[in-house]
DNA sequence: CTGTCAACATATCTTCGTAATTAATGAAGA
DNA sequence: TCTTCATTAATTACGAAGATATGTTGACAG
């Protein structure tokens, strides 16, 4: 899911750069003070600028001559960069709604997208759909199977859409669903995700757009309400 | 609307190794030749690091030890970004198509955004909207304040959502709109915009969810009609 | 004879310290 | 008050030295 496989150390500079910004310890507008990052981190000028490059690539630090490289506004930060989204819930405390915000987009996305899947899944992108059912199914308890088959899923389901920027929405859906799985890592008593899964692919099968988005929006309204139950339940258990 | 300023020659070395790569001319997988690359573009090898490090945080290109710099296969490019939207449309020839699937994008996204828009919205995102629709009517025949009046009203619309990260697909709408702009350059007989937006607004004003993502769909539909009966008009032009 | 594993050599990226360039600032002049 | 110009703080660029993963060779076991 990565993209930015930074390797050596600059990939800790960056990253811990980047969550100083994202959670608000450096603020936005604020100048940052290269000569002390690079005794704090112990680097050189070069693996600071790199790493800040990087940053920059993601609208989040702007550098000028004269001025200083100092963190720009939040409304210019690329959320939905794959790597933004992974900095974000890396930290244990993210920002609350941060999973909320995700599961919206998903929510309006991919219905959307399950309707033009209808209307355009070829045979072989309902045949990977059909795959990824059956590895959901054979998943049984183990988690990490149950999870790769989920996210197979989405993603073919984004693939039968043949367009290629809402295919690219697939880092929010990985982020979410890594997240989710983060979430409840462990704690069974999830419904058997297969009959609601297995329902958008039949509608896919028979072009039925209209009922594609509607399965889809049922699927997610489920994922939610498993969330939110999982929830109560730390909440209670929280109160021991 | 661009993200990454790059100031001095570093800008332009950005992009074009990026457009090199988004139009085909450097493949998937084709390992890049540094030194080559260092002659002609005349600059140093640390420029050239630096240019590539901002195409690897797009998850572009990657570099390894012993095997090179090469292109990351392009389902692994940041096709949402700002950036990478900006140069596939600064060349002439983009991909066909490019502009389809952006538009789907949006006919997906902005109705369910002015849906949630409905719900949420506060005295103060209304007012936002009513003064775009304000400049809208007052735009008359100035292309550029009409873009402007229309880019802010999307803008207004997206906020209204309160979630972030639907803010923040606003990438996606200003690039539509700056391409739609630029093909319709001047040339005249598009419908009045207000109403269809205003539409929108009316019920967003009185919480209308399901009407507002109506709304929306309705205006999406005659943007796209509009392009369309462009194009054809273009075409026959072309026959002379 | 064939397949597996480990130590080695090297191509390539990565990092360093220093020099050049840039643009914001304030003062001087018109 | 506006324009011009020197000042200077900060980024940007350079060429060489350092670090590292990869591919290769050889030996050993099956």
């Amino acid at each position: 899911m990565q993209q930015y496989n930074a390797r050596g150390v600059h990939g800790q500079t960056v990253e811990v750069l980047a969550q100083r910004i994202l959670d608000g310890r450096m603020p936005e507008g604020s100048t940052l003070d290269l000569t002390a990052l690079q005794s704090e981190f112990d680097v050189s000028l070069t693996v600071l600028r790199e790493a800040l490059r990087v940053l920059a690539a993601k609208g989040m630090v702007d550098a000028r001559p004269k001025r200083g490289t100092f963190v720009r506004p939040r409304a210019n930060w690329s959320l939905l960069d794959a790597d933004v989204l992974r900095w974000q819930f890396a930290r244990s405390p993210h920002r609350p709604g941060l999973f909320d915000d995700l599961h919206e987009l998903r929510a309006i996305v991919e219905p959307g997208a399950a309707s033009l899947a209808a209307a355009r899944a070829t045979d072989t992108d309902i045949e990977a759909l059909d795959a990824a059912l059956a590895d959901m199914a054979a998943a049984g308890d183990d988690p990490s199977a149950a999870v790769a088959a989920d996210l197979a899923f989405h993603r073919a389901l984004l693939a039968a859409t043949h367009n290629e920027l809402i295919q690219r929405m697939e880092v929010v859906i990985e982020t979410g669903l890594a997240e989710r799985d983060r979430m409840v890592h462990g704690t069974a008593g999830a419904d058997d995700p297969v009959p609601s899964h297995k329902a958008v692919v039949d509608a896919i099968r028979r072009h039925n757009p209209a009922q594609a988005a509607r399965a889809m929006g049922k699927l997610l309204d489920q994922a939610i309400e498993d969330v939110a139950r999982l929830e109560r339940t730390q909440h209670e258990d929280r109160q021991d």
